[in-house]
DNA sequence: TATAAATAGGATAAAATTATCCGAAATAAA
DNA sequence: TTTATTTCGGATAATTTTATCCTATTTATA
């Protein structure tokens, strides 16, 4: 569904997230090693992030990743997805066809639309926030 | 969402299944014209679907691809996308956990669910038949 | 100011996916 | 029985995605 860029991007996000709620910044090694990725790998895709302005990046000693308070709770799945996926896996055709509107629907356009608008939908109202809260209280894990 | 090699299986079947409700075999070339593919490729993914018994192929002069008359109506997506696929695309943790289910789920493991049963669901309940026959009468399409 | 600690970013490598090519095997028809 | 046709299947190539490595740049602090 998701490329592994991305999911290692949520996964990251949801943990400088937390960190910073609590004033930590955090490094791509400790995020590597929070949520199970390639660390220089997960280090590249944290620079997209900040590129697109999801989160901050300190350099330097003391410096690392940091997300700001209002934004743990305004930024949405979304726009993580958008930011490392693009629009495709909203925009694309489902069957790969160039063309694909309600003019010129692909055999199954109206059934995916559902099913894609559900996703978008939920990605759209997904916070960071609420994702957070529930590794923070246990109730749900980011690695394993 | 799906891989080309399963795009490319699925409007292939419905490629087929179309010609074989007229009694017409047909062959990788003309069914990668068709649906706009690359030949080769999609001959190889026509032997898997030949190798789950999904379609039948007929060696030699005159051979070519088709499906019996009653697997039109009873064939349903999942199982092409699962030829081709796996299961991937039901089991798989949504954002990659190599465990995630209810007691160890993974931050978005239930949004994530209700999606993925929609899917599932979709695909499990749309017929070859059908979307052969919204070709036919020119409502979809398979290329462009 | 020098040094150590960090991220940034380019180059490269590995792996997976997508795609092509060609000879072998099967089959219909001449 | 020979020939032309057609799928099968292995080898290979191209592309994309995933992953690693190394140096440059930035910054806190001693």
């Amino acid at each position: 569904m998701f490329s592994k860029a991305c999911e290692y991007g949520i996964k990251a996000a949801i943990f400088i997230a937390i960190n910073s709620s609590e004033n930590r910044r955090v490094s791509p090694k400790e995020i590597a090693e929070e949520i199970d990725s390639p660390q220089a790998f997960t280090a590249k895709i944290l620079q997209a992030l900040v590129r697109h302005n999801m989160i901050k990046s300190v350099r330097g000693a003391q410096g690392g990743f940091e997300i700001d308070k209002d934004k743990i709770a305004t930024t949405k799945l979304s726009q993580i997805v958008y930011a490392i996926d693009g629009d495709k896996i909203y925009n694309g055709c489902g069957l790969g066809l160039h063309t694909c509107d309600e003019n010129h629907p692909c055999p199954v356009h109206d059934k995916f639309k559902v099913v894609r608008d559900e996703l978008k939908d939920m990605l759209e109202n997904t916070s960071l926030e609420q994702l957070a809260l529930d590794i923070k209280s246990g109730v749900s894990f980011l690695k394993v």
